[in-house]
DNA sequence: AATGAGGGCAACCGCGGAACT
DNA sequence: CAGTTCCGCGGTTGCCCTCAT
């Protein structure tokens, strides 16, 4: 038996809002602001429940609203959020000013979508259509995730096919995740944490270079360490990186000295070692899950 | 002109978690 | 500490508009 709405208990109005409605709601906020949304209709003088109200005003009323289409960068954005926050739409739409949840979602599931598939690639997981479903999901399954106590080496997977075979040249990183989560104070990868939260808590704690509003661990360059963890994100960073349009390829380049890893020499072997910092972006992480 | 399909968008639903009692 | 209320979020639904037939 499903259960009823707050609007059907109170026999409140439903459906859409009129013009009529709209001012009362508008009027009352810009007076008084919402405060408690559950009280707002009845000092609103509106038949709609608290919720009802605030869903107006956040989605519809809100005068710091962009209305409009979504331009190319607003676009981008998105997409490469979406590869690093997954269907966190709240988050996602923090990050583009004048635009809310709802309306990313919408412009996701009706646009984005279908342009992603067009160009062949997985919505979901931002890989290849193709590949999507098969070996890399073997490759990177939740038993993956968990750090080797021991050191071992799992080869690269074979990329997929290259437009421009320059981009094989793209530099990897190799990450040591107890660096990673000592520098950032989050918890042991031992743990049933996955990468997603793992990376959710690094952005989270760490103090992340913003770039382009986008969080940019920075970590110690004592990141050498040659194991199946790192080989696996490393190459999950070059096909998540190769696969976005290419939008924020270029704030890889600068301070982003990256290293191939999986039992590679660090690439730091001058003096001052220690100094060194390395970028990686962070969304190459949540695409393990 | 009528109508059906498809897409876009606004709004609702239901759940989880925080805050309060 | 348990129960209740409220808020915010993501998923889903359904209305309305456009376009093709």
């Amino acid at each position: 038996m499903a259960k009823q709405s707050c609007c059907h208990k109170k026999k409140l109005r439903r459906g859409l809002w009129s013009p009529e409605e709209d001012e009362k709601l508008m009027n009352h906020i810009a007076k008084y602001g919402h405060g408690c949304w559950s009280s707002v209709p009845k000092l609103a003088g509106l038949e709609r429940c608290g919720k009802s109200c605030r869903l107006r005003w956040i989605n519809y009323l809100r005068p710091d609203l962009k209305k409009g289409t979504f331009s190319q960068e607003e676009e981008d954005l998105i997409i490469h959020l979406h590869s690093l926050l997954g269907n966190k739409w709240s988050q996602i739409a923090a990050q583009l000013p004048g635009r809310t949840d709802n309306e990313v979602k919408n412009f996701w599931n009706s646009y984005i979508k279908k342009r992603l598939r067009e160009r062949g690639i997985d919505p979901t997981t931002h890989q290849p259509l193709a590949a999507a479903s098969s070996s890399r999901a073997a490759v990177f399954g939740d038993a993956d995730l968990i750090p080797p106590t021991t050191t071992t080496t799992t080869p690269l997977q074979a990329p997929p096919p290259l437009a421009d075979p320059t981009m094989l040249d793209w530099p990897v990183v190799s990450v040591d995740m107890d660096a990673l989560q000592q520098h950032c104070g989050i918890p042991s990868a031992s743990s049933s944490s996955t990468l997603t939260s793992m990376a959710a808590d690094a952005a989270e704690h760490c103090n992340a270079n913003v770039v382009g509003g986008l969080p940019w661990l920075e970590l110690g360059a004592n990141a050498g360490v040659d194991s199946s963890y790192a080989g696996a994100l490393a190459e999950e960073l070059r096909w998540s990186e190769y696969y976005f349009d290419g939008a924020f390829q270029a704030q890889q380049g600068g301070g982003a000295l990256l290293q191939q890893a999986a039992g590679q020499q660090c690439v730091y072997s001058g003096n001052n070692k220690d100094d060194v910092a390395v970028h990686f972006d962070v969304h190459g992480l949540s695409n393990w899950c």
